[in-house]
DNA sequence: CCTTGACTATATAGTTACTATATACACTAG
DNA sequence: CTAGTGTATATAGTAACTATATAGTCAAGG
């Protein structure tokens, strides 16, 4: 609609409306993408004012993910018909892309809230806590497998993640059933999960838990877990409590935000009840 | 969390988990961006699955739009406080990139609007209909303005578009006078203007317009718009019609969806009033 | 009329984050 | 022992710019 009298635009003002190089628009008129309504005797470029719309357009699709390439075809035979299915088309990426955004929004949320947490915490100090329920996407069993079934394992539980965008910014957490735990087998973890704070209705495989947990951190390489879990049984026992039916770790500080092993820190949350004995007496 | 026993992926294994190019991983290794854990004395990688949370956040920041060089920059001193300071700044990006895509979710909407409504439409057809209120934001006056000032006032308005978000995905259309259609100056126009179907509240420049429409299309080349101006005008009186004080000109198919401006169609809206006879002897 | 400074142009090289290709070595299963 | 799959390095290519070098153009001021 813009168009005065024939006033045409030199690159450099039209890259100025366009809020782009100037050297863009060599580039565009180049590849046949945008080029000048008429250049003179000495190669100079003039753009009408109307051209403003075609390079919004241009934009648009640009900022959609299309190639300039895939632009390049689309404008080569332009038809209001061809124009209104790509838009249609473009509609169902960008609620696509919208969508991804939303979920990375709260993924990085999570992790505002995982590190001003965690930075709170003493990890010097063992307490008793009781724990809301929680929603809990698992892996498959992976007690007693081979190197190769783990990573198969694995592989599947992150497939899972991607797939059904599980993935919630929350760490990814193993649990040990008591019997191992009891045994000594503090590393003969049985399931893989990731919290789901806000889960979806109609999945199947989620699992909820809560009640009372003597929860400790453990500093450094994993190496050296038992030495946590040792401390936190005699506590347990300590406190006159016994072991519940799993215990979960967590990592709160790992190799995104620390370089050595030995800085980081694991949470141990040991599901526990009260003695049988205390109660019966009490 | 994730770690069985000393279990290490290949290359090819641990690309396949983050569902990336075994060439990527080698070249994330070779600007030390990612690193595996070890490698043999054949040079053979070996990844720890744990590194699969270092490679997710990698990612998370790539799909922010970091470079590689400032998330390594990051990597290389990284702690859980500038972890943290890291993820707010990132959460206003995203939220800034988010309303980008509503936005843009709504251009692409209205395009769709318009090109549905553009194809029902007889571009043959004179019609008179009333049209409810809608805001505008307008440019400043360009009557009898030089060709410079014309620019700097489309560049303002331009920059305006940008700087306010106010690109609706509406066409850019003109606003003429009564006096210079009267006149015979069907391209004496007056404002630029953009619709703005949701108005943002305390915007002191938007103007409002209902009433009485006749609606006409010309077809072609402006050159000729004259024509179609003139066919309106007698039509106008035929139904003993009064101009009223605007004339709205929007394009209807342009330069994005047409090739030769012979296709193109421009939509004339001018605001009419019974004529003051009629309405004394009605 | 000449010079200065701001513009225009082309050509070429560099950038980022991969991706593809070519070549060679290693490892595993039959 | 060989076939097939895996691994490695090195090099070149890609998209969409961006920067740099060099040269021609133009309008204003002295």
């Amino acid at each position: 609609m813009i168009n005065k009298n024939r006033k045409y635009l030199t690159t450099g003002e039209f890259a100025k409306l366009c809020k782009v190089n100037k050297q863009t628009l060599f580039y565009y008129d180049q590849i046949g993408l945008l080029s000048p309504l008429l250049k003179n005797e000495k190669g100079y470029r003039y753009y009408s004012i109307r051209q403003i719309e075609l390079f919004f357009v241009i934009d648009l699709l640009k900022s959609l993910g299309m190639s300039l390439n895939d632009i390049h075809q689309y404008m080569q035979n332009k038809s209001p018909e061809s124009f209104l299915s790509l838009m249609y088309q473009q509609k169902e990426e960008i609620v696509k892309k919208r969508q991804e955004i939303e979920m990375r929004e709260k993924i990085i949320q999570a992790k505002i809230d995982l590190m001003e947490e965690a930075s709170q915490l003493d990890f010097y100090q063992i307490s008793l806590e009781q724990l809301p329920e929680a929603t809990l996407y698992l892996s498959k069993n992976i007690e007693n497998i081979t190197d190769e079934e783990f990573v198969e394992v694995i592989s599947d539980f992150i497939d899972e993640l991607y797939r059904s965008k599980l993935d919630t910014g929350y760490p990814i957490g193993v649990i040990t059933k008591r019997e191992h735990v009891l045994k000594g087998e503090f590393t003969n973890y049985s399931y893989l999960y990731i919290e789901q704070p806000n889960p979806r209705k109609g999945y199947p495989y989620l699992k909820a838990v809560k009640g009372n947990f003597l929860i400790g951190f453990h500093i450094g390489d994993e190496k050296t877990i038992h030495k946590t879990y040792k401390r936190l049984l005699s506590e347990m026992e300590h406190l006159n409590l016994v072991l519940g039916e799993y215990v979960f770790e967590e990592y709160i500080y790992d190799t995104v935000v620390k370089n050595q092993k030995d800085q980081y820190v694991t949470k141990i949350m040991m599901h526990v009840h009260q003695q049988e004995e205390n109660c019966s007496w009490g």
